[in-house]
DNA sequence: GAGAATACATAGAAGTGCAAGGGTTGGGAC
DNA sequence: GTCCCAACCCTTGCACTTCTATGTATTCTC
C-alpha cells in the first residue's frame, strides 16, 4: 500500500503499477503534528515528516501546500510571513487552540484505526 | 487521522460524528487479506473484516463492491456463483495467484508506512 | 551569470470511498 | 399463507485527497 502522498517513488522501481495513494488522510495529521512543536514554514514542513519518518514519507509540495492552506481555511493553522533560516521569504504557520485539540482527535483516531487494521492483518 | 474513508461532514469546522472507516487505500489489502484464507461471499468479506478489526471496521457496501469487482477486473481475484451457508445465491471470491502476491506486497507496504507514520506521531 | 536549492503556488487528472438509491429471495412471525 | 426483515447483489454520482506537471521568485555557490 503505498501510500501516497508521500511519494515513493521506489528507488529501484519495478513497480510500474499506479502506487496510488493510501493512507489518504493521514497528511493533515502529519502536518499537525509537525506543527505540533512550534513554528515552521511550508518547505521545513516536509522536512520534519521526511526526517522523523526514517525518510519514507516525502511529502509532495502539490500535495504540501494545498494541505496546508485546507487546514488554515478550517482555522486549525494561522500564518504569517517571515524570512526564513536561509534568509528567504518564507510563510510560517502555527497551531490554533483548534488545531491542538484537532491534532489529538486524529492521532487517538489513527491509532483506533492502524490498531484495527492491523489486528485483521495479523489474523 | 481521518481519512477518507469516513464521511467529513465537517464543512466549516463542524466536526460531526464520522462513521468508521477505512484508512484510504488499505481496503482492497483488507480484502485480500480476507480472502487469504479461502473463498467468501462479498457480505462475507465485510462480516470477516468488522468481526476481526473488533468492531471498528465498518466496510459499505458501496465501498465493498467496486472494490471486489476493481480487484477481479485486475485479476487478483476470480469468482463463481453459489450458495451461502443462508441457503441464498452468492458470490463466492477467490484469490488468484496475483492476488497472494499482491496481498504479500501490500502487507510489506503497509508495514513500512503505518510504521512510519508511527514514528513521526510518537515523535 | 549559470545552476542548484529554497520556497510558494495552482491546474488537471486520477483514484478511492461514501451516500443513496435499487433489486431478489428465503425464512420466520403471525 | 402472507408479510416483513435480513441476507445478498449492484450502480450512479459526488466529494475529497493526492499526484504530476508546471510556473514563479529569491539567494547562495561557483
Amino acid at each position: 500500500m503505498p501510500n501516497a502522498a508521500y511519494s515513493h517513488k521506489e528507488i529501484m522501481g519495478e513497480n510500474k503499477e499506479r502506487s496510488t495513494g493510501v493512507l489518504q488522510g493521514t497528511l493533515d495529521m502529519l502536518v499537525l503534528k509537525a506543527l505540533g512543536r512550534g513554528p515552521l514554514h511550508g518547505y521545513d514542513v516536509a522536512e520534519y515528516i521526511l526526517t522523523w519518518s526514517g525518510d519514507v514519507l516525502h511529502v509532495e509540495e502539490g500535495a504540501l501546500y494545498p494541505a496546508l492552506h485546507r487546514l488554515e481555511l478550517r482555522g486549525l493553522l494561522a500564518s504569517e510571513w517571515g524570512v526564513s533560516a536561509n534568509n528567504r521569504r518564507a510563510k510560517f504557520y502555527h497551531l490554533t487552540a483548534a488545531g491542538r485539540k484537532q491534532l489529538a482527535a486524529e492521532s487517538s483516531e489513527w491509532a483506533r484505526l492502524s490498531g484495527a487494521i492491523a489486528r485483521v492483518m495479523e489474523a
